[in-house]
DNA sequence: ATTTTGTATTATAATCAATAATACAAATAA
DNA sequence: TTATTTGTATTATTGATTATAATACAAAAT
């Protein structure tokens, strides 16, 4: 999978390329067992530090995205137990989604139709 | 309108005011019109240097939420003629959130629901 | 005339992101 | 067995950002 990173952005690398991987799973690019990169393979890649990637992988495990065994390197996790349920954080940040788009005029239909065009971005690319 | 800041989280404080203002407005909390603290007062009232309020003033007057006249103090903007688009950083903040309900195992209509009752929150507060 | 308000400047401390240079144990491959 | 690869760990340094602090000023209100 190819990861398009913004050095401007002021979202940190190793974030971007954690929601990118995330982003990755949910739109089935990778799917559970894929070999993900080793570290410095996609440091590498990148053309950055390898203890920036460390972090990315790190906060990716501990989320349960992705497990590391020693031998086969880095995995996608296979999908667990759902929560269903949205994280606090989520929840807060579409508190203010909603209150921007509802500031700049977009109506409830109108932000429905672009969650189901984001949706189906994902879809497609099974 | 009441300001309710945690000083631990990893959001900056200034831009936790913004969101809320933010949020206020989209609520109906506060109306166009209305004067918001003046910055020495809502640094006092948080328990927070005047600085950091300026920089939040700063970024909603530059977006077009609020106005400040020197002689009135500080309110918030009319409605300007929207632009019914979400912006980049929006679009891109939702697509993550929605990878993530998907692979916590929230369904579409579930995502919708919740969306429903955020903005039915927000409605009530009229 | 005094106070209040937004604005501006400069300095400093604290935190975080990213780099850099190694080092180690476990496992694979030669 | 030996050499290499992999994830992990440590320590140090640099740069950027956040927040504080101490003032100062012009414009407007009281």
């Amino acid at each position: 999978m190819l990861l398009r990173l913004d050095f401007k952005s002021e979202i940190p690398i190793y974030m971007q390329i954690r929601d990118q991987i995330v982003m990755g799973i949910a739109s089935g690019q990778l799917a559970a067992g894929d070999k993900l990169p080793t570290m410095r393979a996609l440091a590498d890649e990148i053309g950055i530090n390898m203890m920036t990637v460390n972090k990315s992988y790190q906060l990716l495990k501990q989320e349960g995205y992705i497990h590391t065994d020693r031998r086969g390197g880095t995995i996608i996790a296979p999908r667990s137990g759902a929560r269903a349920s949205l994280s606090n954080s989520s929840l807060a940040q579409l508190r203010l989604i909603l209150s921007e788009a509802k500031l700049s005029g977009i109506s409830k239909s109108k932000f429905f139709e672009i969650c189901e065009a984001i949706l189906n971005e994902m879809d497609v690319k099974q």
